[in-house]
RNA sequence: GCCGAGGUAGCUCAGUGGUAGAGCGCGGCCCUGAAAAGGCCGGCGUGGGGGGUCCGAUUCCCUCCCUCGGCA
């Protein structure tokens, strides 16, 4: 029997974190964190990171280990998830993914494609480039050495199509040829996905009470803080950075600050769901007012299936 | 009460004598080394009510209602 892995995901604010440690205790697990900004050191707040006593109690992966100012990307998570995965299973335990970063969940189970590393000076060139030919001249270029990705990706999708460019130049072979060599976990595993799904419009009130806690929690005080670092590429997209950076230079009002992050934090929230959509192998959990032993019992008993 | 401006998408507003758009919102989607990122698609509408002119009105005319500003 292959052993089991277990993937708690959601849009943000739709409940994960206290479902995952109630799910955890009762089928002994551990949990490794999913979630690409949780990742960092300093962000409590911003990325609601469970509370300190909790992660005393269940072992927490991946989580709050890495300072803001450094990079940190897909591929290192998938190899930390990796060994993680390994780690917790020699122990006679069972890996708890949760979080809400679908393409870190996708490229644990399904692999991440060889040979890819990055060249910060050809993508700076490539960029440079295409602010002086603009976006069609790269995604021309593209299709000259990789037509299939070219047809794949949006012209006007620049990161994507630097990106493919970045990779042929590394590995002189094209991007759509080495994603298709990819290798994930899910054939040496039993792989389990569940995915909360509140409604919608009371999802989207969850988010703004999350933004209304936050503020009331300290929020601008943390943000302060975080900019008084240099802020890795990810780190520094949090959602609520520029929001409340925006507001302490002055540049909008607190309300102003308020509302655009709830509006962000929806928009992501929508994202998400449609990364979720994806894996049909995705059972979706559909969450109200019950308590997170509630929901965590109905997770488990799914899992006897 | 009088004068002026205006009532068009959920919101802010543009436009036209041949039944209507834009931004935001909202919905859907794509995604593999920045992913809380980046990109794509979709108009979702009794054009304030009623009447008139016209082949045809959202557009012109009349009237009523409502909102805002000024004067009383």
């Amino acid at each position: 029997m292959k052993p089991r892995i277990v993937f708690l995901v959601g849009p943000t604010a739709s409940g994960k974190t206290d479902i995952a440690v109630q799910v955890a205790k009762k089928i002994n697990a551990e949990i490794i964190s999913c979630d690409s900004m949780q990742v960092y050191q300093g962000m409590d707040i911003l990325t609601s990171m469970p509370p300190r006593a909790t992660r005393k109690k269940i072992p927490h992966h991946l989580i709050d280990f890495i300072p803001l100012g450094r990079e940190y990307n897909v591929s290192r998570f998938r190899r930390e998830a990796v060994k993680k995965i390994r780690e917790i299973s020699e122990k006679g335990k069972t890996p708890l993914f949760a979080g809400g970063t679908g393409l870190y969940m996708s490229v644990v189970i399904n692999g991440i494609f060889p040979g890819g590393g990055e060249n910060p000076e050809v993508r700076q060139r490539l960029y440079r480039q295409s602010e002086k030919h603009g976006g069609d001249y790269l995604h021309s270029r593209l299709k000259k050495i990789d037509p299939e990705a070219a047809a794949k990706i949006h012209p006007h999708d620049t990161r994507r199509v630097v990106r493919a460019l970045e990779v042929y130049h590394i590995t002189g072979k094209p991007i759509s040829l080495l994603q298709k060599q990819r290798k994930g976990i899910a054939d040496k595993y039993d792989v389990r996905i569940f995915c909360l799904n509140p409604e919608r419009a009371e999802l989207y009130e969850r988010i703004d009470r999350r933004v209304d806690r936050m503020f009331s929690r300290g929020l601008v005080k943390e943000v302060k803080k975080i900019l008084k670092n240099r802020l890795s590429k990810t780190a520094e997209k949090a959602i609520g950075i520029r929001e409340v950076g925006e507001y302490l230079n002055g540049h909008i009002s607190f309300a102003e600050a308020k509302n655009l992050m709830k509006r962000n934090t929806r928009l992501y929230a929508k994202r998400q769901l449609t990364w979720f959509r994806k894996d049909k192998r995705t059972r979706w959990i559909e969450v109200g007012e019950e308590s997170p032993q509630l929901a965590a019992e109905r997770i488990v008993s799914f899992l006897s299936d």
